[in-house]
DNA sequence: AAAGATTTCTACGTGATGTAGAACCGCTCA
DNA sequence: TGAGCGGTTCTACATCACGTAGAAATCTTT
């Protein structure tokens, strides 16, 4: 998994945000209204080629897919961001061979309401 | 947290397992004897500004530190890597809203075996 | 002081990302 | 059916992070 630039995470939590496959345009205001053009304000924000560009490269990164076969393409993210970030936290952890010592300060600097969570997610209640 | 170049990594990796500070030397000795050049076989491996200026950026970046006052100065991880990678886990947990989606995802797609030290490790036995 | 060791400065190549113009393509309307 | 138009792809440039290292500055040691 690759790490994501700052317009591809704004894109993807979009994505994530949205349950219906969004357009490049859609996308496109979306954007500029959540980013009101802080500094120089031209009102519009950002380019629908620029969109487009961002976008493909998050499907060649296999995080965004698109239906073709409509014309104004639809995307849509691939996994949910829940998804996405276990599969990193998964990945962050694969690098390391004492899996255990990470654990062990993973959840030892976890909130004692999260470790609440953690336990019932566990099974163990 | 920043990401690791390959560099970057591999010198942190050696800097994680040294109990002792490390000169510049001295990790580029263990490079060049870890990574038995790849390809063009020239020997030495790589230059010591090389692994200087990675060291340096590695201290601006919050991972090393170094001991000035000695002359071939010595460099020491901050964090041990269980630490560092805790960190990451946390740094990504932290960048999403429904941390409890993630966690489920998380734990949902851990081994068992691993499942059995996270109850441990959060005191449920 | 000269020579050698060490560190800092400066710099270049590459790849990722933000950003967008130019060109191309299919559809609609006159 | 030809001109436009919205939409997509290509190409391109700027910036930044990182790998890599020479040149220059700065200690150490003899």
């Amino acid at each position: 998994m690759a790490t994501l630039g700052e317009l591809e995470r704004a894109t993807m939590d979009l994505l994530w945000e949205s349950p219906e496959a969004a357009t490049a345009n859609e996308l496109r205001e979306q954007l500029a209204q959540a980013n009101p053009a802080a500094g120089a304000g031209d009102g519009k924000g950002l380019a629908v080629t620029t969109i487009l560009t961002v976008l493909s490269r998050l499907e060649k990164k296999g995080l965004v897919e698109r239906e073709r076969n409509i014309r104004p393409h639809r995307y849509r993210a691939i996994t949910s961001k829940a998804e996405h970030t276990a599969e990193l936290m998964h990945e962050v952890l694969g690098s390391v061979n004492d899996r255990e010592a990470v654990l062990a300060r993973f959840v030892g600097s976890v909130s004692s309401t999260e470790a609440q969570t953690l336990r019932r997610l566990l099974g163990g209640l």
